[in-house]
DNA sequence: ACCTGAACACCGTTCAAGT
DNA sequence: ACCTGAACACCGTTCAAGT
């Protein structure tokens, strides 16, 4: 039983699952989330595309792997000491900023509830409402609304990505008319805040949402 | 020039956009995401997978005529003339019990933010927000905090169907456990909160989420 | 124990050929 | 105008064979 805990280490180009996950990350990032396929994999590692099955289970635990090392950065790089709305507000923009850099991560966190990345920014949004004063019954709904509303930004931010933008000005023009020309019966809400689509900033919305909850939880304590 | 438009009708079972969608409508419910494919879908209507091709654009156009017709019967069937907080509540209810029918929706709208199913919920929760005394302004945050929130349980409830549950409290219960073993010294949100977990209603959950952000909303209000 | 790469069982999409 | 179905260019995954 000691035999087996010995040498760890191999030469540093060997196949490891970290290795795997990091030259994942480097494909997804530089050429999209339909880049990514074993035999790329496999070519970038310089390998077989059945090698990575003896480190990786398959193409869907590749991918939790993978957003749960962009993750785990977040959380870590969040830290700060300073108030529980802060708090929220750092760790929700942290994960914002990490799903603009890596558009991938908002298709993958959105995709699987149960993985490690979720629970981690759960965890991190959940864990400041106790200092909120929230009563403990309602701090599961609380913590829920949060992570939802994160959640469905990341998917709709990845889905953004997702589609050619030569020019992120045009294309919110572009949709802006479009949202200009529906029918008034039938559409006078979006007509109505089109021009505010044209020259609105995607972060600043993101804060405001999560102030808005925030607002709300604020109601619920009491104060 | 009105040669071509004559004889709009063709033999019932001929194919169309409207009976492709459909079938593919029927494939979804019945056998999930995965099952939809254009030989399933061609099998199914008893023609050649290229003929599909003549009336759908490719798979994604027929995936979101598929949510949009869900989601459209979705927004006559809420109409309802009460209040504008119980019309928000009505229509998101709406939207989540049609992702809890067909969770393949859930899997769409967070896929595609500028598709007409998606207009058609942010119209029916902004709409109402005017009404609610929400300053201008504010009422496209506001409204983009709705839609991201539904959106957000959209993606997680589609995602949560997508794995084999014999038993959704079997489930829960698995779900729990593996909370309550989780590192007390990093996970102590989710070790607290657990045993709710195990036996909370989605649905009445989705809807303290509502509330808390029209009530947040209410404090922008400033009554 | 770990790696190789051909093979299998699929996909979405195209397109020459039919009617 | 609309349909057929073989063919193309891929996939993820498996597995006998190597080291």
């Amino acid at each position: 039983m000691v035999s087996k805990a010995q040498r760890t280490e191999r030469r540093t180009d060997a196949l490891s699952k970290e290795r795997i996950v990091e030259t994942a990350i480097e494909i997804l990032d530089t050429d999209g989330e339909n880049a990514l396929t074993f035999r790329a994999l496999a070519a970038r590692l310089a390998t077989g595309s059945g090698a990575i099955y003896w480190h990786v289970a398959n193409k869907n635990e590749l991918l939790i792997a993978a957003a749960d090392h962009i993750v785990a950065h977040v959380i870590d790089d969040v830290a700060g000491g300073s108030a529980p709305q802060e708090k929220i507000r750092a760790l929700a923009l942290g994960v914002f900023d990490a799903i603009d850099a890596h558009p991938w991560v908002g298709t993958q966190l959105s995709r699987a509830p149960w993985q490690t990345a979720v629970l981690q920014i759960f965890e991190g949004l959940g864990g400041q409402l106790r200092a909120l004063g929230v009563p403990g019954r309602a701090q599961f709904d609380a913590g829920s609304a949060l992570l939802n509303y994160v959640l469905g930004v990341a998917g709709q931010n990845a889905a953004n990505a997702r589609r050619p933008h030569p020019d992120r000005s045009a294309f919110l023009d572009a949709a802006a008319e479009h949202w200009e020309q529906l029918d008034p019966a039938q559409y006078p809400f979006l007509r109505q805040v089109a021009p505010q689509l044209r020259d609105h900033d995607d972060r600043e919305q993101f804060v405001a949402g999560i102030d808005l909850i925030l607002a709300g939880i604020g109601t619920v304590v009491g104060d």
